[in-house]
DNA sequence: CTTCTTTTGAGAATTATTATCGCTATTATA
DNA sequence: TATAATAGCGATAATAATTCTCAAAAGAAG
């Protein structure tokens, strides 16, 4: 494959990194850092799927069983880090919203419509022309989310 | 501007042809061609709007009280046109999933964090890259969305 | 027109998400 | 490190979104 146009990038961010950085958002907004806020982040961090709020709230259980941590508080945390651009979501067909942490690393996804596996990618082309075509029409670019759907390899057979 | 990257183009396939389409998938899947599947394939075509499912049923009773389109019917055709390629939905932050018709015209879409409205648009660098990345992966591509989230001009301010 | 099958609307049931509240944990400050 | 002030927590109630159930109505095929 001489030409190749992805790139599969690995996660960038360090966790120490990630934690400093949230723990600046926190505190600029005034908020709190807490052990559940933490383990969320580090869940998040340290999964490789994108996670529904419920899937997460069962790893958080599986994992951390001591601390109780109730559902309410996997919503509330979610959101602020959506808010907060440090997770986006995705969501298509009937499956719900998908969690996922920004900043591991930017890439696009690729979706099969039939056994809803995801691939991830990175296209540099393409991160370019986002920028621009935000640019022109007078818009700050903050993040962006690009699905391809279709049939994977395996489901083809 | 004269290196437009964005493309504006109007909507291409006219609702005759599009019924036309409607009808065949219902009759390859034994599907019945009812009332009030026309009338929200029609609600659809016909509104520029990113229509949420209660935003649409609203719509339904409005122009056609007579039927007392009921909001399972509206969430029922929405899932069929979706499976059926159809209508694609997005979703984004806190605001629900919202639909529209994939017919009218491939474009992707920009959306402000602030005021949460949507510019669509159209650049084939991108298209055309989509389509090689695919490949690329043995994919066989469908359909595909792409949102670029930001803050638009106005809100700025 | 008749028969067969699918779809519909109404509303119940389920699921997803958000709000409330008394108690606890965190932070800043002394 | 003790204390006071405040934000966050879990449990659960409340609400919103979506799906299911079922009897009646409507479409398709002959």
């Amino acid at each position: 494959m001489s030409n190749t146009v992805t790139n599969f990038t690995q996660r960038t961010i360090n966790y120490e990194k990630l934690l400093g950085d949230f723990k600046v958002l926190l505190k600029k907004n005034n908020l709190k850092f807490t052990i559940q806020r933490e383990v969320i982040l580090e869940t998040l961090y340290n999964s490789d799927e994108h996670l529904t709020p419920e899937l997460l709230h069962h790893l958080l259980q599986d994992k951390f069983p001591e601390l109780k941590i109730g559902i309410a508080t996997v919503y509330r945390t979610l959101s602020l880090l959506e808010d907060s651009a440090m997770v986006t979501s995705l969501s298509f067909g009937a499956q719900g919203k998908k969690y996922e942490l920004g900043a591991k690393d930017h890439h696009d996804h690729l979706i099969c419509t039939i056994c809803g596996n995801i691939t991830e990618f990175v296209d540099e082309e393409i991160e370019e022309r986002q920028h621009k075509i935000a640019d022109e029409l007078g818009f700050t670019m903050q993040d962006h989310s690009m699905q391809i759907y279709g049939i994977c390899k395996n489901c083809k057979q």
